[in-house]
DNA sequence: CTTGACCCTGCCCCTGGGGCAGGGTTCGAG
DNA sequence: CTCGAACCCTGCCCCAGGGGCAGGGTCAAG
């Protein structure tokens, strides 16, 4: 007949868990000696390591609880279940270690592969960082306001972005940020974007989302040269 | 600037646990539009994702609120040290699978491989399924009071059972177990178990612990024919 | 007789949120 | 113009699985 410290020591828990489980009824409450102190045979211990595995498995309590009343065949195709759940909490391990890896290189974990492949793309033709990151925030909210969209708007994008003139059109788009409004690059800039869309041809595409216009409207505002050029478009 | 369900949305968490976030102070709280509502840009998305990554690694909110503050370097380092965790749980995953798979079968999971071992060589030699659990059960209550002597004294049992002589003098033990106290056989069992401890000489072995004869002492008592025998050995 | 190691109950604390109440807002459809 | 659905707000209590501490009793050895 041990003592507490004595069962939980062998065990391998703490004293308080094995008082957390009397009180939820897992484990039995055993015989008192003449001083109160609880006194547990050796079928407690055996309980309480079943209780332990279990628990160390992530079972509920409560579900240990039900499975400990179960009869044989129940309790192992219960461990059955546990045992694959476990296998799947370790795949899930595996590919969260994937994540983490990325996450303090690049952009790629803050947006589709899509999305990163085409800012890539932008570096490579030499648009700023500062652009990129613009770019880079700019996909960000398209996809979570509508990812459907985002979807159809980076495939057009990567088409797009093949094209000479349009990296061309980019590169400058990128520089003219700093531009003064008055600048007169700006009335010709706005120009060539005009004709290169022109020569593209009507792309039918579904209605753009009213949020999604008032999103990339909100978005602008920084820099004086492109609120000038998004008015010479709207004429 | 999108809203608080498009973020939690995108970032793949509920709106509770961006708020939560805001609470812990994990994740700035962002501007507020005319009505009250929390108006987010994609720098808090690229946060939020950051913090989802990491809790879903298991990283305690306070920890993670300290790696967003850290500079790069640290972060790195940080984030080694996380998927070191991260791989050591999954080992320990793997450890507890076997055990829950040894859950269901055999006694070797409630006592040391030692002392499971010496159970199965009783069952070898005929000790009935009752006697091998008596066995057990004290094997139990004897190694969460001492390991130590437990060691010592199952060390001695296990040599000590390759002995043909003590091999039937356990089997007669266990029968025994049934038998009337007043069985004439009893005093003749007493007599040859005292002959072949004679015979084996004195083993030295460390005192044995008082907690330890008490505890032996307890688990008699079930047996009037075992008491019996308990009383003759000592005079 | 004290000292240290145990044991008892009862209470509040933590994390990482979930759920619900009881409101206000926004947006498209009828 | 109004209605309902779908959002959003704060504030509150709840869960598991215990940890920690208070305030007390007990036991064994020196």
């Amino acid at each position: 007949m041990i003592t507490i410290g004595q069962l939980a020591n062998y065990a391998g828990v703490t004293i308080k868990a094995v008082r957390h489980y009397h009180e939820r009824g897992l484990l039995a409450e055993p015989p008192r000696d003449a001083s109160g102190y609880r006194r547990y045979s050796a079928a407690h211990a055996v309980d309480l390591i079943k209780i332990k595995t279990l628990a160390e498995a992530g079972v509920p309590l409560a579900r240990i609880k039900e499975l400990l009343a179960a009869d044989p065949d129940r309790f192992a195709a219960a461990v059955a279940e546990i045992d694959r759940n476990l296998q799947e909490r370790a795949a899930e391990l595996q590919r969260t270690r994937e994540r983490i890896a990325r996450l303090g290189a690049g952009d790629r974990l803050f947006v589709s592969p899509e999305v990163a492949d085409f800012l890539d793309r932008l570096r490579g033709i030499g648009v700023s960082e500062r652009g990129v990151r613009m770019e880079r925030d700019m996909w960000i909210l398209l996809q979570s306001v509508s990812p459907e969209q985002a979807a159809d708007w980076i495939a057009d994008k990567r088409e797009a972005i093949g094209d000479p003139g349009f990296q061309a059109l980019y590169v400058e788009y990128d520089a003219a940020f700093d531009w003064s409004p008055d600048d007169p690059r700006l009335s010709e800039l706005a120009d060539r974007a005009r004709r290169w869309l022109a020569g593209r041809g009507t792309r039918s595409g579904p209605a753009p989302d009213p949020t999604v216009i008032r999103l990339v409207a909100t978005a602008t505002g920084v820099s004086p040269a492109w609120d000038r050029l998004a008015e010479i478009a709207r004429r």
